[in-house]
DNA sequence: AAAACACTTCTAGTTAACTCTAAGTCAAGC
DNA sequence: GCTTGACTTAGAGTTAACTAGAAGTGTTTT
């Protein structure tokens, strides 16, 4: 098994989409701790890509880099903060879910208004009262 | 028809929930045009409300100012925009939705995690590697 | 041995969308 | 008539997460 494959910061960078500014930036806010070899480069193994690869979904979920540190803290305490790991995920996840349902209401709301421009709503079935809206806008559209 | 209410900007800041500083500012930008009163004051009516309303859909599928400014100048310009519009409109849908399924993807990884927190993913069925990863994690835990 | 890359610390710049202050005037509501 | 709120312009501050540069040294690759 060849898995102990080490790449540079460069290579590495490249590998997981991020940077090496960000990868040092990472590192000094305590987010990633890659090896060192003799000559004290930075080394980062497949491991390193998982663990970014688990960042970068934490990160996707709008969890803010302080909670992401906060998670490694409670991970380096040990077993006894179980628990409150698991409820910092679940409390990200609520709130990723409720941001999901906004945007899904967003979207909806802006494909209405799509299908209002191909012609598709009549309006009798116009929930969105588009008419007034477009009254608004015809006012609007006088100033300036 | 009492139609014709009208808000100071402060009531309308807490109507619509955002201050007078964002409307002021949005104003500056072009997303809001009030009427005025005689003595200069500011005055919107309930068709800003809606207007406000709309503009939040468009923030809300992370469309940026300037796009929604765009979008304003094209309404402006008349019917001949009308395409241009909806075409604007179908972007911001798609990347809407994109950026949906990839918080999508990072909520199930989440949702994942936490159920291995739960101690209900079993080491046969499980996807993600979360054997590894802890492994990686324990590693990770060495240093300070 | 030269080019390309990595190391350090420190510091400053970037971006979007606000958020607020100053300073002085004016309006509205009780 | 006093308090609260609105008006103006101009500009500074905030936030998060990068992003970059200087300046000088050391390492790796070709």
């Amino acid at each position: 098994m060849d898995n102990e494959q080490e790449y540079k910061i460069g290579e590495f960078a490249k590998l997981v989409g991020l940077s090496s500014f960000t990868l040092r930036y990472y590192e000094k806010e305590g987010l990633i701790k890659p090896q060192r070899n003799a000559s004290g480069l930075r080394y980062y193994t497949k491991a390193d890509i998982k663990w970014v690869g688990f960042l970068l979904h934490l990160k996707g979920t709008g969890m803010r880099i302080t909670e992401i540190i906060k998670y490694v803290e409670l991970r380096a305490q040990g077993d006894t903060t179980i628990m409150e790991r698991r409820e910092l995920l679940n409390r990200v996840k609520d709130n990723a879910e409720s941001e999901m349902r906004e945007l899904q209401r967003n979207i909806e709301f802006i494909s209405h208004k799509i299908d209002w421009y191909d012609g598709k709503v009549s309006s009798e079935t116009n929930e969105f009262k588009s008419l007034s809206f477009e009254k608004y806008l015809e006012r609007f559209a006088i100033y300036d």
